[in-house]
DNA sequence: CTGTTAGCGCCTTCAA
DNA sequence: TTGAAGGCGCTAACAG
C-alpha cells in the first residue's frame, strides 16, 4: 500500500490535538485555522486542512463556547406546532439565522406558563446568544430569569403590553377593532362570534376585544357567540356555525378567531347552500394562503408572521447585549378583501 | 433593613463555586443536589437550594455537558417548514422528547443537499445525543459523518431504501400504489395527475411510480399530468386542476401530490360546478385535518407524521449508540374513504 | 454523606 | 506568524 491510510475514529475521539500533532503545529494554530481567525501562513493552513480530512475532525462546540463564552445558539420559545401560524414564525426566524451560523434551539410550551419557565430555564443554561419567546404571558420567575440573563430578549407576535426587552408583533387589539369596522362599514349589523379556546390564545382574546370595542362605539354589540374548548380547526369552526346559526337566526356577520375557524364556517355555508356575504359574511384572522385558495376568498386580516420571527432576529443581532428601555416594532397588518364578507 | 439583600448578579456571572461557597459546601455537593445525583443530606440540599434561590444561579451546561461528555441535545434537520407536515413531525419529536429534558436543535435545508451537509457539521458539533434527518438524500460526505459520529441517526418518512441506522416512516411507492387499486376497484379508467415540484420531493416521485405500477399492471397509464414548478400548495392545485381539465377532457380521476394541491381541485370542482366523484374523482395524500371538514370530505391517504417523529425519538433513546445493522421501522398508512373518490 | 483531584476540549492572553 | 500557559464551569472517580 501506498501510505497507511488513516482509519477515522469509529469512536469520534479526534480532537484538536490529535490533529496538531498529524500536521505538526500547535492547536492554537489549528483552532485559528478553522476558526479563520489570526493570522497563518497558506503552508500551515494546508497542512492543517489536510490533517482535519484525514482525520474526519468534527470540532466540539461545547467546549468552543465553554472557552469563548459565546455559544451560537438561540432560544426560542413557542407555544405550540399545531398551528401554521408557529412554523411561519420559526420559519422567520430560520431565514434570518441562516446566514449567521447560530442555531435555533426550540421549546414548545402547549400554553403552559409553568412548561415555559422550565424550558426558558432550561435554555438559559445553554448560555444563548437571545431568547425569542411568544407572548407577553410569562411567570414572574421567567420574567426575572430572562431580565437577569443578559442577554437580549424578543417577545412575539404580539405588542398590546410592555416587553421586556423588545416587542416584535402587531395589535391584536387593533386588528380586532378593524375587522368590526370593517363589517359595519358595509352594513352589516347583527354580529356573531365563533372563536376557539381563549385560556389558552390571549391574542385572539384581544382582538375580540377590539371586536366588540368597535361594535360598542356603534352603539352596537354581539348578538351571539359560540366558543370550542379546545384549539381551533376547521372542523371545529364548521360546527360552531351551524350552532351558532341554530341557535340564533338572524345574524347577518360572523367573525371567527381565526383562519382555520372561519375557513370551517366557510365550508358550512357551502355545504347548507348559505350565500355568503349577502345572506352572511364571514371574517377571518391570519390571511393563510388557502383561504385565497376558496372558491369564493375569504376576508380575513393577514398578519406578517414571517416577518415577526425574521425582525426579531435581525434586531436582536444588531445589539447583543440588553440596554436600557424596552422597545416595540410594529409589523402591522393589512384587510384582505375577499369574497365573504 | 433587616438583612443585606443581596442582588443576583446582572452579568450572570454565579457560578458554581458562589454558590457553594455561600452555603458552606464544596461544588461537587452543589452539583450533586442540582441534578438529583448522588446522596445528600436533607439539610445540605436544603442550605444550597437556598443558596441557588438568592443567587439565582443557572447552571452552564455548555461546562457540564462538557465535562460529563453527554449533551442532552438532540440534532433535527427538516426540509422545510412551509408544509404543515414537517411541523407535525416536530410535535411528535417534542412530545417524545418532553420528558427527558433533551432539546431539539433545529435545522433547515430547503431541500438542499448542501445545506444539509452543512447543517449535518454544524449540528454533530454540539455532541448531540441522537440526531434526526428526513429522507434518504444525503451527500456521501453527509452519510460519512452520520456514520462516524457514533451517535444514533434515524432518517424520517420514508422506508424505501436502506437506512444508515435506522428508518421510520410509511412507504410512499406502496401508498401510491394503493391509490391506484383504490380508484381502479371503483371502477374510474380515465387518470389525470397533477403534483408538484419533484425535483425537491422525493417521496412524491415514489408516490406517483407506484401510482403508475398500479395503473400499468391493469393495462392502463395516466391520460395526462400537470406538474407545477415549485412548492405545493392549494392555489397551485387548483390552477392545475383547471390547466389539464382544459387541456384534456374526458378525465375521470384525477391523483394529487399531496392535499393541499387535492384540495385546491375540490375548490375547482366546487367553483366549476363539477360533480366530485361523480364526474370527477379526486384524491390526495397525507391526511389533512382540514380534508375532512370539506363539504364532500376529501379522499386521501393518512401517513402518520406525529407518530413518526415520536417512534423515532422513542426507538433511538432505547440504545444510544448505533449498532450494526441498520433497522426499518414502518408506521404505515392508511386510505380515508372520503367523499371525492 | 462529603470533599479532593483531575481533567473535558477549546480559546484567551501573553510572549516569542 | 506561531506557541505556552492557564482557565472557562462543571463533573467523574476516588477518597475519607
Amino acid at each position: 500500500m501506498k501510505s497507511g491510510r488513516r482509519q477515522p475514529d469509529r469512536k469520534q475521539k479526534v480532537t484538536l490535538t490529535e490533529v496538531a500533532k498529524m500536521s505538526g503545529v500547535s492547536e492554537i494554530t489549528v483552532s485559528r485555522v478553522l476558526r479563520n481567525n489570526g493570522p497563518v501562513s497558506t503552508q500551515t493552513r494546508e497542512k492543517v486542512l489536510e490533517a482535519v480530512k484525514q482525520t474526519g475532525y468534527v470540532p466540539n462546540r461545547l467546549a468552543g463556547s465553554l472557552a469563548s463564552a459565546d455559544s451560537n445558539l438561540m432560544g426560542v420559545v413557542i407555544p405550540s406546532l399545531s398551528n401554521i401560524v408557529f412554523p411561519e414564525v420559526l420559519r422567520g426566524i430560520h431565514s434570518a439565522l441562516g446566514p449567521t451560523g447560530i442555531q435555533p434551539v426550540v421549546g414548545i410550551t402547549d400554553y403552559n406558563m409553568e412548561i415555559e419557565e422550565q424550558l426558558v430555564r432550561s435554555l438559559l443554561a445553554w448560555k444563548p446568544q437571545a431568547m425569542l419567546i411568544v407572548g407577553f404571558d410569562h411567570t414572574d420567575a421567567t420574567r426575572q430569569m430572562l431580565r437577569n440573563s443578559g442577554v437580549r430578549v424578543a417577545e412575539l407576535m404580539d405588542i398590546d403590553s410592555e416587553a421586556i426587552d423588545i416587542a416584535v408583533g402587531m395589535s391584536h387589539r387593533g386588528a380586532g377593532y378593524d375587522t368590526g369596522r370593517h363589517l359595519l362599514e358595509r352594513g352589516y349589523r347583527k354580529f356573531g362570534y365563533v372563536g376557539h379556546d381563549w385560556l389558552s390564545d390571549r391574542r385572539a382574546r384581544l382582538r375580540f376585544d377590539g371586536l366588540c370595542d368597535a361594535l360598542n362605539r356603534s352603539g352596537l354589540s354581539l348578538v351571539d357567540q359560540e366558543l370550542f374548548q379546545g384549539p381551533s380547526s376547521t372542523m371545529a369552526g364548521r360546527q360552531a356555525l351551524q350552532a351558532l346559526l341554530t341557535r340564533t337566526p338572524g345574524i347577518d356577520a360572523v367573525v371567527f378567531s381565526n383562519d382555520d375557524m372561519a375557513i370551517g364556517g366557510v365550508f358550512h355555508c357551502l355545504a347548507q347552500n348559505i350565500a355568503l356575504k349577502d345572506d352572511l359574511a364571514i371574517f377571518g384572522f391570519n390571511g393563510l394562503e388557502i383561504g385565497g385558495a376558496l372558491p369564493q376568498p375569504l376576508s380575513t386580516i393577514r398578519s406578517h408572521r414571517f416577518e415577526i420571527g425574521r425582525t426579531a432576529v435581525e434586531k436582536i443581532l444588531e445589539t447583543p447585549v440588553q440596554h436600557g428601555a424596552p422597545a416595540t416594532i410594529n409589523t402591522g397588518y393589512e384587510i384582505v378583501v375577499g369574497a365573504t364578507a
